[in-house]
DNA sequence: TTTTGATTTAGAATAATTCTTGATTTGTCG
DNA sequence: CGACAAATCAAGAATTATTCTAAATCAAAA
C-alpha cells in the first residue's frame, strides 16, 4: 500500500459516487500535486485486483470505481448520470429481486453472469482428475 | 433497410453467436466483399437504434450484438468466450431468477439498471404537469 | 550506504469506435 | 426515362479510454 494507493483508495472512500478514473486523478491532484493519471490507472487496478475496489462498466461508457465490496447491483440514472448501489432484497444468492431506492423509476436492466459454460465446465473437471489442480488448465486456457 | 442493412442483420440471425463488429464485417464481406467496416458499424447502430438488435457489453471488451429481442440475460464463458442467452426462469418482470443452462457453473453475476433517480423522477413528474410531455423534459436534459 | 526490486511518471502507443467528407445509391416526380 | 434531392455508404482521419514503455524515483534489505 504505497502513498500513491491509499490515496486514491481515500478518494474512492470519502465519496462513493463511483467516479471514473479521471474524476479520481482530478481529486487526487488535489492532494499530491504530482500524480498522474497513469499512476492512478495503475492504483486503481492493483486495487481492483487486490479485491479492495471493484470495476463498474454501464456500455462503453469510461469504468467507474466502487470501494463496497458487499453484493449489489448498480443503478444508473438516465438524467443526472449518478449511479447508486442497489442492495439485494434477500441473502438467497442474488438471483432474486433487489431493494430499489423509493421513487427511482428502472425502465431497463441488464444481466450478465460470468462462468464456465457446460462445456468449459466438463473439461475443468476432467483435467483437474488428471492433474489434481482445478485452477491450472482454466489459466492455461484463458491465456490463449 | 438497405442492402448492408440487410446483410449485417442477415449475419446475426444466421449464427446467434453474439459477433463483435470485426467479426460480423469478416462475416458480411464474404457476401459482399466491398462492404466496409465502417458501414458495419453504421449498420449495427441503425439496427439497434431500430430496436431490432441489441448491444451487449461485457467490461471493455469489444461490443457484441444480438438479434434476440426477448428479455433474456447473458453468460460469458470465462474459459472459451461464448456468450449464452439465458431466459428468465418465469415471467415476473424480469427480477426473479434465470434459467441457467444445465451443466454451466456461474461464478460472477453483475447487474445494472437504468432509469430515472428519485430526484430526477420528481423533476420530471412536475415538468409533466407544466407542459403535459413527459419526455420533452428529459430529452432536454439529456442533450447536455 | 549500496543494492535490488517495485512503483511512479510522462508520454507514446493501442484499440474500439465515431466523425468527416466526398461519392454513390435510392426514391420521387416531372 | 432522366434529373434532382435525400439518404446512405466508404475511406480514412480523429477521438477517447486505456495500456504500454522507458527512465526516474523510492523503499526496504543487505
Amino acid at each position: 500500500m504505497t502513498r500513491q494507493r491509499r490515496l486514491v483508495y481515500d478518494v474512492l472512500l470519502r465519496d462513493l459516487d463511483h467516479p471514473t478514473a479521471s474524476e479520481v486523478f482530478l481529486r487526487a491532484k488535489d492532494q499530491l500535486a504530482g500524480i498522474s493519471l497513469a499512476t492512478v490507472y495503475n492504483c486503481l487496478e492493483t486495487l481492483t485486483d487486490a479485491g479492495l475496489v471493484k470495476q463498474v462498466n454501464l456500455d462503453r461508457e469510461p469504468s467507474r470505481y466502487c470501494p463496497n465490496l458487499h453484493e449489489h447491483a448498480h443503478f444508473f440514472c438516465m438524467s443526472c448520470g449518478a449511479v447508486q448501489d442497489v442492495a439485494p432484497a434477500s441473502n438467497d444468492g442474488g438471483l432474486c429481486g433487489w431493494r430499489i431506492p423509493e421513487g427511482n423509476r428502472v425502465e431497463k436492466m441488464e444481466v450478465a453472469m460470468r462462468g464456465l459454460c457446460r462445456r468449459c465446465a466438463a473439461v475443468e473437471e476432467s483435467d483437474s482428475e488428471e492433474t489434481g489442480d482445478v485452477s491450472a488448465s482454466r489459466a492455461a486456457r484463458a491465456a490463449n
